[in-house]
DNA sequence: TTGTATGCGTTATCAC
DNA sequence: GTGATAACGCATACAA
């Protein structure tokens, strides 16, 4: 590996003027520039970014971590911000929380002491990881929180307007003639999961339909969770026609239990998901599903990273990204008694 | 952030003793070493892995460049070498080359800069990348190509049995009765694809079923490039009464171009695929595929850096994971002229 | 315009 | 057992 050092030599010149011409310093005499450069080329000389970052008490890494990259929500996300990043000359080191705070929380304060540029994180218990936050802060690194908030940040942070896409989603639902309409939630101790919810709630409450509380049910973000509960709600006796699903994995749980249960998605019951992943438009029926735009949520973390970096001193910025309804198979009108489209008669339900 | 320095002085010893009680060293007396570490915990003080970087000329950082994370393939491969590192004390930092070797190159040469560990890498280009390599075994990290080895590549590698796993699927379609079997390859400048094509020809050629060269075609590892290939074959006068697609992904793309001709899978085309993601459960119909185990792919290659970096002078190994079949909806015996199960009757085709 | 010297935080060598 | 010091590669303040 060639050093700075080599180089000096080798052009004729001190380390410092290397250094000066690799930093672009407009007080290099352009011949020696040149030499220096061409000594440089012809030895493949890179920088050492280890050297340059004690030095600078800074690095080009910006830290992510995200609860687990195979849950396909995330690869995009990851991606968003790495474009970002790389683009902008800085490198992502990814880390997996596995939803474990104690591995985020020993990759946080370890990975603290490369001094990276920022931090943009998913946490994964948002009652915890504040003081590792605020050291990351006090070392000059940015902190940019994504998709799930903790109550009590005030810093930067990133988020799709959950509640604002839900209510349009169930609006949706409403707007199709469903009157029964139920919803499975994620994990309710998490933001994102609360306020879908509560979306979910206000435009049920502006059509003044009822929501029974066997009609809400909390699940993980994952297929089985979705099919658990779908089932559950499946059985009621007042059986939902319409589920607005948390998010598309949920969704896709849901439309198992459905098939499973005899029953035609969309036919006999719409479902609605949340995240719009690459695979929606695969499955059968294709997920109708709210967009939140996943790979905008990390290139705008990146983003508010790059910018603090270079200086922006404004006020902590909570950026919400508009969620936008992609309507595809899995919804449709409520069918009523009459024969249907298809020439099969619906059963009315025993309810 | 507290340093070392900090550290000895409010325990009242030098800097030299602060860090032998950091590395564990024996000849530290059990009083002292209390003392320092009693301040060590009262700062919360972590020590500087840039200091320590720069001094031993090596990070506990793991390279790892793969083409796209947002492809459902890689997701698994990440996470596994993701596991085993931070088991270890390695960390990934992860990086996108987009299949571009300009960003895989600029990459590879910007982070040999942080001195890591090791480099897993998913190249690109086959044919470029190797210098780099080199560089990096010159620079004492360890070297692992994962999934796509380059063919002068003579150091670590960790890959599926690609060969093998596309022999037995297309032995099993053949084995349900089919004759007219085509294939769907990736891009044959990957080793991959080269080599589950000559793992369906092997099995064609023991069974002597003839192969007709349009049954081969050529595509990106993707839905679309699946999507447009399969409808050539489905247009064919002899039209193939099974595929076997070299990925997940293609057969996916193959899937819909069947249901795009009103064609059933599988009653009229049986459909298999590679890989074994998470989501061929959820397609309709689920499909039968090739199980790579995907996450060993990453843990196995991370192992081998490990292994390394603790001094594994051994010759260079090529680990060579078995695959095995996993039979879904999507592949089924060779329907005959007859009525099939469904009551429907299969109209003979016209070639 | 260029060179020299210092220090970033750590480990390792060598006195004591 | 412990302390002092050099060195890793670089950026920077300051001298020339």
């Amino acid at each position: 590996m060639a050093t700075i050092k080599q180089i000096a030599k080798l052009a004729g010149v001190s380390i410092g003027t290397v250094s000066n011409v690799l930093n672009e310093l407009p007080s290099v005499r352009e011949a020696t520039r040149k030499r220096v450069l061409t000594v440089i080329d012809s030895l493949g000389y890179q920088p050492s970014l280890l050297g340059r970052a004690l030095r600078k008490d800074q690095t080009n890494m910006i830290v992510m971590i995200v609860p687990d990259i195979t849950n396909p929500f995330f690869p995009g996300v990851v991606r968003g911000a790495e474009d970002v990043a790389f683009q902008n000359g800085y490198r992502l080191v990814l880390c997996n929380s596995d939803n474990d705070y104690a591995k985020e929380s020993a990759y946080m304060r370890e990975l603290r002491t490369y001094r990276p540029s920022g931090l943009i994180i998913v946490p994964a218990d948002l009652s915890k990881g504040q003081e590792e936050a605020r050291a990351y802060l006090n070392a000059g690194s940015a902190v940019v929180y994504v998709d799930r908030i903790p109550s009590r940040w005030r810093g930067d942070a990133v988020t799709s307007a959950h509640e604002e896409g839900a209510y349009e989603a169930t609006k949706h639902l409403i707007a199709l003639g469903h009157k029964r309409i139920a919803t499975i939630t994620g994990p309710l101790q998490g933001t994102s999961a609360v306020q879908r919810l509560a979306g979910f709630q206000r435009a049920m409450n502006e059509a003044r339909l009822p929501v029974p509380t066997q009609y809400i049910q909390e699940s993980n973000f994952n297929r089985a969770g979705g099919c658990e509960k779908a089932e559950l709600l499946l059985k009621l006796r007042a059986r939902p026609t319409a589920i607005f699903a948390a998010n598309d994995l949920i969704a896709m749980g849901a439309i198992k239990a459905a098939r499973r249960a005899g029953l035609s998605c969309p036919d006999d019951i719409s479902i609605f998901g949340f995240d719009n992943l690459e695979i929606d438009d695969e499955t059968t029926p294709a997920l109708s599903t709210v967009d939140q735009f996943i790979s905008e949520l990390g290139a705008r973390a990146a983003q508010i990273v790059i910018n603090r970096v270079a200086g922006d001193k404004s006020a902590a910025k909570h950026i919400c990204i508009p969620t936008c309804l992609r309507l595809r198979g899995s919804t449709g009108a409520l069918k009523t008694r009459r024969a249907t489209a298809t020439g099969k008669k619906v059963v009315e339900r025993k309810s």
